[in-house]
DNA sequence: TACAATTTGTCCGTATGTATC
DNA sequence: TGATACATACGGACAAATTGT
């Protein structure tokens, strides 16, 4: 209950947009920063300066709040707002209470993913796009993996060939964008993977399944273990060519309409 | 207020991993979702589904509260998770209300570049993956804008070539570009744009700009006037080239130690 | 200018659920 | 089997901000 220090708990500040000579300024200035944004905005702070470590354990909510001045309530409506940006997690119970979080390479896929996908509604961001991205994203990581695998991922990406078909996805749809996951994993540069997952994401969940004949899967399914095989052979050049070839032949599959569905 | 419909507003409800045949799992499973997350969940689902429209006008918290059979701080609690992630908007007084956010690239960017800003403090993800990442987009990224700039982007790009460093700008997307970033969104593909422009902001706050001779900075704006006009001349494979040999020299530049700083 | 209406913001008090010892 | 120490949740009250009259 040390660290955290409330410098300025001023109540009612404003967040000096300092606009006295601009009456014109029509569009919704926030003109005071809500105290519970203020006491998010401190602990954020902290945390992110390094002034509260991963695992450290933040004060308990009643605490918290007789040091910043506020109530119980908005110190929790400020955590609320902490945990959503998985900056600190809470759990209950004694021994529970808030902890800084450790930062999770999975879960900043995730908020990534989630954060475009709020963006592929819209008319700004179409098939097209996504599939322009992927060309210029995935060829290149197929050859960095094949630099790269090392005899486990390698057989990861052999497993991902062969496209799994569970009982939830009896066509291999999902197995088979999985693939491309495991594919950009194995470069081994989180930042890529980072980059190409929400494609794949929203392929995911933008396409439809059906109105495929088997064959043209079964074609596709060809190109993935060809791709596997040349990573696991070592040879870049042709696994990045295969898995430009590959995406192409893709492009042409979703793109002979009927695949994409405006409507998630 | 009859759109917002609690489906199942079961209180108590586990969010049923179904580990009955699993005693020994000890790791923290969140048995139970409290009551504010499955608001959120609820809310969540039905905006980002589009049965409520960007712009459309929440039930007051009290409304909603019963709606939902919970208390309005627990609304209150499950909206400010949303607002922190952007789906909504709330203000005060009459005419306020929480209004769903419109999609907006900007703050996804923003988003994006925040989430992964926690990361690249973590061993996970250092400096060079960073650079690899660049390296893989934006000789493709200068490819595509030579193909595809017209008059007015050139003009941006050139402008934004002699542009001087340093300035903090906080208005609009356009506001703050850079070079790299302005060669981005001359792929007219949001979805590139997007991938890399968190890679140049992590690099903006976290690289320090001083500690190099102005000669070395003198050489960047000379191969960023340089890329400028091969893309201007609607030459794809010299752009890319260009924009290549540029990274490359960054990368050691910005390597050779000293610059990379792991203090925000 | 003043006042009323509406809605979020903030507080308090209390009770309950949950995990650990 | 409690006892403890947390988070979770509720309901009511009032303050503050914004807009309209």
């Amino acid at each position: 209950m040390d660290k955290v220090l409330p410098v300025v708990t001023l109540r009612g500040a404003v967040d000096d947009d300092s606009q006295p000579p601009e009456p014109t300024a029509r569009l919704r200035v926030q003109r005071v920063r809500p105290a519970y944004a203020q006491v998010a905005d401190e602990l954020r702070a902290q945390i992110l300066g390094g002034a509260l470590p991963a695992g450290e354990r933040l004060p308990n909510e009643a605490e918290l709040g007789t040091a910043f001045g506020v109530s119980r309530s908005t110190v929790r409506e400020a955590l609320r707002v902490l945990a959503s940006q998985h900056l600190i997690e809470t759990t209950r119970g004694v021994r529970g209470g808030s902890f800084v979080a450790a930062p999770d390479p999975a879960r900043v896929v995730e908020d990534v993913g989630s954060a475009l996908g709020v963006l592929v509604m819209t008319p700004q961001l179409g098939i097209h796009d996504l599939l322009e991205a992927r060309l210029l994203l995935e060829p290149t990581a197929a050859r960095l993996a094949a630099q790269r695998a090392d005899a486990e991922t390698v057989a990861a990406i052999r497993a991902a060939a062969v496209a799994p078909r569970d009982e939830r996805d009896p066509s291999g749809f999902v197995g088979r964008i999985d693939f491309h996951t495991t594919i950009l994993m194995a470069t081994g540069n989180l930042m890529i993977t980072m980059m190409g997952q929400p494609v794949n994401d929203v392929l995911r969940t933008r396409l439809r399944r059906d109105g495929v004949e088997r064959g043209e899967w079964d074609k596709v399914d060809a190109c993935h273990r060809d791709i596997a095989e040349r990573v696991a052979a070592g040879d870049p050049a042709a696994a990045e060519e295969a898995m430009r070839e590959h995406i192409v032949t893709l492009r042409g599959l979703y793109e002979r309409d009927g695949l994409w569905t405006d409507e998630p």
